[in-house]
DNA sequence: CTGAAAGCGCTAACAG
DNA sequence: CTGTTAGCGCTTTCAG
């Protein structure tokens, strides 16, 4: 392995002017900066990342955890934060917690967050109890769900309020019978609430279909089950819109088209619900603020604020489109 | 910080036994790991990443760099990448190339990869003017097309193959009018070959619709205006699921329905194909099995192995679905 | 079974 | 503008 030492014999320097050269710092003699970078190009010399980060204490990698990567929501919101860091010049890597507690307990504690500067930490499974796990001392930003409040900054998405304007627009178009597509193991789910104030508004009886996972596949199962064990509803707001997407799946199953004998809405507005046929009525966060805002926080928590912590909730718009329309 | 001094201090040893209890090495008196355990959890310490890897050298990470991490065939193979790394005991960072030559030579060859200890290149950009750039003194495990022939071990699709027998499939359906939904920028591709094969073998005229990117819009822009300008097809065989998937919408935007007026097959079956309306009939290649070889490859380079590159073909098969059948 | 010494590659602080 | 010194936290080596 090539060191700066080796670089600095090459070029008849010291060290520390290799460093300076490298590090892109003012005053080094044009000449000089010539000869160093010549070197480095005839050694191949690059600079190790451990030794830098030993000595500065910095690595330039933030974390993301998410409950997967194989998830249209959680892709898409990858792809702004990866392109959101980058611009700030620094690395994105990501872990894979499968919404289990233990794992974004771990992900937290262990010793693989030292390669990290910060934590994008998008949390499923943590609870109130856990918050004390939270206080790592490098800065984390919690991203997404708004279920328990840690003393850091947050960034919630619109989930009451996306929920119930979804149901407002089913009850608008004429629905009468609405389920909701809940997700499984919590009690706690503000889009659920949502849903049952805009229901309870107008009087509607509330409908629930559980499903086992997030996962299109498991929308499709739940759906295509309960429909066909009989129940009669005219639309589904969905959770996500993978589990709308699903849902227009286990409908089409059990004999139902979408619109036409059923209506349906998603949550996030991924790229597929413009393209999916029908296309997909949905709740759309601003993905790319999400990211920006997500980012920028924590570069400020790295950079050493101390500013109380803050609560972000993303801007969201209904977006009509095929799934709730005749 | 807490730093193993301060630990080896509070339990009343030295740093070097502090290792080895963190290293679960044996040799260590119960009695004296116990000691040194409550030191650490009082501490709270944890070992730095940084100073391991200065000293060992290795960081238990790998890269993975993809061209784009929203789409939902990487996103998925991300997903087994990360399992499959993880019970390996390493972790995952993942890169996004832009499918541009610049960024994935820039993350071969900056800084950057000395946080890697290997790197798996899921390369779309890089030609056989590049294979020089990619002989670097860590190891490369090269994954996707084959379209240029680096002394790396490389995972390919079955492109010509697979295109082929979705071709065959097409024609055996009825379908006399198939085109082949091609992606931009490149005259190499193995894929659209294995449709000519395939359409010349029985001597139809090959029809090429080409598309300006790979997202699913894409596919539905090109689609729907080949369609709405009066081009005649009944049947498109897509370089990809997310094109097949956009063509299946572009067809709904002309009038057309899949599969009654227009059979459609992609390549990849991603998680959508198999709940998407219609279901995709696509190439099914085996996602956890590249994942799998991948990874081993690349542990068993890391791990100083010397045996002559390896090509491995990723093993598929043909699912017929609705898409392509009446 | 445990410890002492040395050094991995880099840069902060200061001196020249 | 450039060099010297020192040390970040860890583990390898070898000695006890």
């Amino acid at each position: 392995m090539v060191t700066m030492q080796d670089v600095a014999r090459a070029a008849g320097v010291s060290p520390m002017t290799v460093s300076n050269v490298v590090n892109a710092r003012p005053h080094v003699k044009p000449e000089t900066k010539k000869r160093v970078l010549a070197a480095i190009n005839e050694l191949g010399y690059r600079v190790n990342a451990a030794g830098r980060s030993l000595r500065t204490g910095r690595t330039g990698t933030i974390g993301f955890a998410v409950p997967e990567v194989d998830n249209q929501y959680f892709a898409h919101l990858i792809g702004c934060v990866v392109d959101e860091a980058a611009q700030q010049g620094m690395r994105v890597a990501i872990e894979q917690t499968d919404a289990m507690r233990e794992t974004e307990i771990e992900v937290v504690s262990t010793s693989r967050n030292r390669l990290y500067d910060g934590l994008l930490l998008s949390t499923a499974g943590l609870t109130d109890a856990d918050t004390a796990l939270l206080q790592v001392d490098y800065p984390i930003v919690l991203l997404g769900e708004s279920l328990f409040d840690a003393p850091l900054d947050h960034i919630v998405m619109p989930n009451f309020d996306g929920a119930r304007e979804a149901t407002e627009h089913l009850i608008a178009q004429g629905s009468r019978r609405i389920a909701y597509l809940r997700r499984p193991d919590t009690e706690l789910d503000p889009r659920r609430e949502g849903y049952l104030e805009a229901i309870a508004r107008v009087g509607l009886e509330p409908i629930l279909i559980e499903v086992e996972g997030l996962d299109i596949a498991s929308g499709a199962r739940a759906v295509g089950a309960a429909l066909s064990q009989g129940l009669v509803v005219d639309a589904i707001a969905a959770f996500t819109d993978n589990l709308a997407i699903g849902a227009v799946r286990g409908a089409a199953d059990a004999g139902l088209r979408v619109p036409d004998d059923l209506r349906v809405t998603g949550f996030d507005n991924v790229p597929l619900a413009a393209l999916s046929v029908p296309s997909l009525t949905t709740i759309a966060p601003d993905h790319s603020t999400t990211a920006h805002t997500a980012v920028t926080f924590l570069l400020e928590r790295m950079a050493g604020s101390t500013v109380p912590p803050r609560t972000f909730t993303i801007p969201h718009t209904l977006i009509v489109r095929e799934s709730s329309t005749r």
